[in-house]
DNA sequence: GTCTCTGGTTTGTGGTACAAACTAGTATGC
DNA sequence: GCATACTAGTTTGTACCACAAACCAGAGAC
């Protein structure tokens, strides 16, 4: 009966893994618009995330422009896929 | 863009109403030792499920025993339905 | 200069999941 | 009959955490 990961069985931390998990990598800003979520929850859930392992945090300057991109990490993935498994065991009733 | 209904979206209450949405009714020594939680964890759980409307609680003596025993409502086999609507949605990108 | 915008992080608060402790009553020794 | 243990739950206390508001720092506009 394996559990769900209380990191991705979370509204907002879910929808950051789908996102993450289709675009190889993406930044706070584009993140926050896409999600819809403030700034502040946004950070928290990244860092979270981050000390968790689930993605790694790149930051760098564009231009003069301090910028925070994420990507998902191999980790983040299999847990990611682990826990879509999860979830049909508990929707289809396996073992 | 339906959200994640917080009542279902917590591992302990979705398995409870997915157990519950299979089999009429349930008392609660039965979905204690099916979903092996705690007492104290279980009764806060189905008191929520109960203040919610989406499960029925009724009380009756078997025998001189004490037995409490819990059926879902029509409200709460919809918005578990919902759910699982918005967990697709999520996993498969839908708008 | 100073005002405002971008790009975030830190802080405070309210809510809640959980288990431990408790309550109420019943069967079981002895 | 009196205590001991068990059934059937509920209440209480704690620790965590999601959230937004407040904050911070630098950059561009005027």
């Amino acid at each position: 009966m394996s559990d769900l990961d209380p990191h991705v069985h979370q509204p907002a931390r879910l929808r950051i893994l789908m996102l993450l998990s289709g675009v190889d990598s993406a930044d706070f800003a584009f993140l926050q618009k896409t999600l819809q979520l403030t700034k502040g929850n946004l950070s928290s859930h990244m860092a979270r995330l981050e000390r968790a392992g689930y993605v790694r945090v790149t930051k760098a300057f564009h231009g003069n422009m301090p910028n925070t991109s994420y990507r998902l990490t191999r980790l983040g993935r299999t847990r990611l896929a682990a826990y879509w498994k999860a979830i049909d065991e508990i929707r289809h009733g396996a073992e």
